[in-house]
RNA sequence: GGCGACGUGGCCAAGUGGUUAAGGCGGGGGACUGCAAAUCCCCUAUCAGCGGUUCGAAUCCGCUCGUCGCCUCCA
C-alpha cells in the first residue's frame, strides 16, 4: 500500500523494516476530558492498524500518556489533588471512550512518570555526546549540532528564530533549544537525576519509550498534525543523535478537527468532549463521520454532518443485518472487497471505501429483490466494516433499556392484533407513540419490526 | 514575516490530465404498504474567479478573491 510520509511529503510504497510494524502513536497529555479531535486522531490510527492487519501483517501498537507536564500540575494544585489521581481520572476516562468507540487497545500504553530512568539514562548520553548542555539543573538539547534539525518540519532553523514569538532564555545556547530536563520548582513533584531533582521535559519521554518498547527504529510514527513541530522534530533529532539510527521511516499525521470552521482545542475552549460526542451520535456514526473525509484533511464537526453519519449507519446496518433466506444465485461481492483494498491501498482512502461500503449494501438490496442469495455479500459487507472498526450491530437490543424490551414487545403483539382486525387508527398511534418514544416501528410481510433512533 | 493546506451539487465529501464528476445526507417523483417506515426505480453539479499550457483540465502553471492551519501548550 502506499502511504504518505511527511518526511518526503510524498505517499510511498509501505513495507515493515521486519516481521512486525512497529507503530508509535503519541497519545495526549491527560489534564482534561479527552475531546472529538482525540477521538478523531484514535480512529485514524485504528483504522490504519486494523487495515495492515487486515493485509496480512503484524502490527506492534504503542500510545503513550504524558502524565507530568505544567497543566497537570496547575490542574491539580487547583483542585487540590496530586497530578497522579488528576491523570488516573482522565487516563481512565479516554480508555473507557476508546472501547466505547471500538478502538483497538495498544499493546503498550506507556506514562512519563513511569520511565523516569530510561529517559534519565537517554539525556545522559546525549550529554555524553555532546548534544547537551545543563544550566541550573535543566538540560537542552543543542539544535545546532545536527545539520538536518528541520527536515520533518521543512523548515530552516534559521527562520524559525526569525518568527519566534516567544521571548528566549537568556541560559539556552540558541533560542531552538528545548528542554530535555527541568529542574523543579518548589512544591512540584520531581525526580533524582544527576542534574539534581526535576522532571522530562515535553519531547525526550516519547524517544524514550519508543526506543524501549520499539526498538532505535520505528516503522510509523503518527500524532496529530499540529505535532509535526516542534514535537516531532525534537523528538528526530534527540532519537537520531542518541542511536546514531533513523527513527521512523514513516511519518504519518491526521489533519485537525475544526468546530463550525475553527480549530478544535483545548486552549480555544471550543470542543465538543469525546464522551459527549460518541454519546449523542453513536460510536459508529463518529467513526464514520471521520473516514468520510480523508486523514490529512480537516474535519470540521457539524451537528449536521454527524446526524446525517447517523442515518448512513443505519443504511449499512440495515443491509449487513437484514435476515435473508439462502436461495436463488449467490452474488458475487468479490469486485466491492477489491475495489475496496484498491482504496484502502491508496494512502489509506477510506472516502473510497466507505463508498464501496454504501454501494455493497446497496447491491445487497438490489439483490434480494432479485431473488439472488446474498447471504455472502452481506458477510463481506460486515468483514470490510469491520476493518473500518464499524461493529453495524443490530441494535435493538442493546441499546434500548433492557427493561422496555418486554413492553415493547407486548406493544407490538397488541398491535399486531389490531392490525388484524383492521383497527388501523389505535394501531398508528401505537406506532407514533412509540416513535416519539425513539421506537422506529416497520411493518414487514414477516411482521413487525422495532429499532431505537437516537434523537 | 516564513512554511503549508484548502475552496467540487442544498449540506458533507471523493476524484488531481481524457470515464456518464464516487459515495453519504437532504429534496422531488414513482413502486411497495391499509397508511407509514425500511427498501427498490428515476431525477437533483461542470468543479471560487480570471488568464495561460495542452488535441483535451475540476485535475498542470500564474494572478485575484476567500477560508483554515503550523511557526508557542495542543490529537
Amino acid at each position: 500500500m502506499k502511504l504518505y510520509n511527511t518526511l518526503s511529503r510524498r505517499a510511498e510504497e509501505f513495507h515493515p523494516g521486519g516481521d512486525t510494524v512497529l507503530l508509535y502513536v503519541c497519545g495526549l497529555t491527560p489534564y482534561d476530558e479527552p475531546h472529538a479531535g482525540h477521538a478523531m486522531s484514535a480512529v485514524v490510527f485504528d483504522v490504519l492498524r486494523r487495515y495492515l492487519e487486515f493485509r496480512g501483517l503484524s502490527v506492534r501498537h504503542v500510545q503513550n500518556f504524558t502524565d507530568i507536564d505544567d497543566r497537570i500540575i496547575q490542574r491539580a494544585n487547583r483542585a487540590g489533588v496530586d497530578t497522579g489521581t488528576l491523570v488516573g481520572q482522565y487516563v481512565e476516562s479516554y480508555l473507557r471512550d476508546l472501547r466505547t468507540l471500538n478502538v483497538l487497545p495498544a499493546h503498550h500504553y506507556p506514562r512519563v512518570t513511569e520511565e523516569v530512568p530510561a529517559i534519565v539514562e537517554m539525556i545522559q548520553g546525549l550529554l555524553e555526546r555532546g548534544y547537551a548542555y545543563g544550566v541550573d539543573g535543566d538540560v537542552y538539547y543543542r539544535v545546532t549540532r545536527k545539520p538536518d534539525y528541520g527536515r520533518l518540519s521543512h523548515r530552516a532553523l534559521e527562520s524559525m528564530v526569525a518568527g519566534a514569538r516567544v521571548d528566549s532564555d537568556e541560559r539556552k545556547e540558541h533560542p531552538g533549544d528545548f528542554a530535555l530536563w527541568k529542574a523543579a520548582k518548589p512544591g512540584e513533584p520531581a525526580w533524582p537525576s544527576p542534574w539534581g531533582p526535576g522532571r522530562p521535559g515535553w519531547h525526550i519521554e516519547c524517544s524514550a519509550m519508543a526506543l524501549r518498547y520499539l526498538g532505535a527504529t520505528l516503522d510509523i510514527h503518527g500524532g496529530g498534525a499540529d505535532l509535526i513541530f516542534p514535537h516531532h522534530e525534537n523528538e528526530i533529532a534527540q532519537s537520531e543523535a542518541y542511536t546514531g539510527k533513523p527513527f521512523a521511516r514513516w511519518w504519518v499525521h491526521n489533519g485537525w478537527m475544526l468546530l463550525n470552521g475553527e480549530k478544535m482545542s483545548k486552549s480555544l475552549g471550543n470542543t465538543v468532549g469525546m464522551r459527549e460526542a460518541i454519546e449523542r451520535y453513536g460510536a459508529d456514526a463518529f467513526r464514520l463521520f471521520v473516514l468520510t473525509s480523508h486523514y490529512r484533511s480537516p474535519l470540521n464537526f457539524t451537528d449536521e454532518a454527524l446526524r446525517s453519519m447517523r442515518r448512513g449507519v443505519q443504511r449499512l446496518a440495515s443491509a449487513a443485518n437484514a435476515e435473508l433466506p439462502g436461495r436463488g444465485e449467490p452474488f458475487d461481492s468479490e469486485p466491492f472487497r477489491r475495489r475496496f483494498i484498491e482504496a484502502m491501498d491508496d494512502d489509506l482512502g477510506t472516502p473510497g471505501a466507505v463508498a464501496v461500503l454504501f454501494e455493497l449494501a446497496h447491491a445487497v438490496h438490489r439483490g434480494r429483490d432479485a431473488g439472488q442469495d446474498v447471504r455472502a455479500a452481506q458477510a463481506t459487507l460486515r468483514e470490510l466494516a469491520s476493518v473500518l472498526g464499524l461493529a453495524l450491530a443490530a441494535e435493538a437490543e442493546e441499546e434500548a433499556a433492557a427493561d422496555a424490551v418486554p413492553f415493547i414487545e407486548l406493544l407490538l403483539e397488541v398491535r399486531q392484533e389490531l392490525r388484524a382486525l383492521r383497527q388501523f387508527t389505535v394501531a398508528d398511534k401505537i406506532r407514533g407513540r412509540l416513535s416519539e418514544l425513539g421506537i422506529a416501528v416497520e411493518d414487514t410481510p414477516e411482521g413487525s419490526r422495532w429499532r431505537p433512533v437516537r434523537e
